[in-house]
DNA sequence: CATGAGCGG
């Protein structure tokens, strides 16, 4: 590495040390309102001498930072900046355009992502085997008890009866507000709350989907991708949602899917012109989705 | 071929 001369301020020196050396030095002074201004000298791609100016505030804002970029900073400089002060040096560093550094829902400075609180309390909680289902005390929840259709759980008065009242065996309905399907439970899927993305509405008592602007597209490639599908179909108007179906123990699609139009105009002329449209080796059948089950 | 997943403990 000592061949390498310390002098040289640039790699495109090479060849046009006479024009590189008559670049006047950059220059930093400060403002008055304690900005910086910066001056630096550069050859743009016609050679030409260009000044360039640039006035910066130093405020430090904290932000979240890659605990691997954090830690790069703690670096030794080297090279052209060995021994210098910590931050950029105009003479060695471009100064460009503030990066703003997005961290993932989770991200946590210092670590690892964060998981899932819920994920950890199920995974716990089937470790030290608490699951035991209400039905027939087994070691699985009571909703996939084999009995659960012959049988209610221990304590409930005969759950799906016809002569049972209004209130009884039901349980209160949670701060979501929505009314669950009738059969006991105060679960509320997550796409009929309120507030859902893919517009519930309320329909006697009942939150549905909204299936009139729906497709349903078979004959989809097990390698389709839901990203793809959805520019294929955003051609024809706004795409409230997308779903293709996927094995879950696979994760390979299962060839078809949904997709969900804002307008049912739009979804018309989509079903119209990709019926037959044939994308990766094999030909989309596309129509209008029936209520699901 | 094919009408979605989802919680819960």
């Amino acid at each position: 590495m000592a061949a390498i001369s310390q002098n040289r301020t640039d790699w495109a020196d090479d060849g046009e040390a006479d024009l590189a050396t008559a670049l006047p030095a950059p220059q930093i002074s400060t403002n008055k309102d304690g900005t910086e201004t910066i001056v630096t000298y550069f050859l743009n791609d016609e050679g030409k001498k260009v000044k360039r100016t640039q006035r910066i505030k130093k405020t430090v804002i904290k932000r979240y930072e890659k605990p691997s970029v954090a830690e790069r900073k703690q670096w030794a400089k080297m090279g052209l900046e060995a021994g210098r002060a910590p931050g950029p040096h105009p003479d060695t560093t471009t100064l460009g355009e503030n990066i703003v550094f997005n961290p993932q829902q989770g991200f946590k400075a210092g670590g690892q992502q964060e998981k899932n609180p819920n994920e950890d309390r199920k995974a716990e909680a089937l470790k030290k085997m608490q699951i035991k289902c209400r039905i027939c005390s087994g070691d699985h929840f009571t909703t996939k008890c084999p009995f659960k259709d012959t049988m209610a759980p221990d304590g409930e008065a005969g759950a799906g009866h016809a002569d049972m009242g209004p209130d009884v065996g039901r349980e209160t309905l949670g701060a979501l507000g929505a009314g669950g399907p009738a059969g006991g439970s105060s679960y509320v899927p997550p796409h009929l709350r309120k507030g859902a993305a893919s517009g519930g509405e309320r329909m006697g008592g009942k939150y549905e989907r909204d299936d009139l602007a729906t497709l349903r597209v078979t004959n989809v490639s097990e390698f389709a991708e839901e990203g793809e599908i959805r520019d294929l179909f955003e051609r024809y108007g706004r795409v409230t949602r997308v779903f293709l179906a996927k094995d879950r123990e696979t994760n390979l699609a299962k060839g078809f899917c949904f997709v969900s139009f804002a307008d049912r105009s739009d979804a018309v002329r989509a079903q119209e012109k990709l019926d037959g449209h044939g994308y990766l080796h094999l030909i989309l059948r596309v129509e209008f989705a029936k209520k699901s089950t």
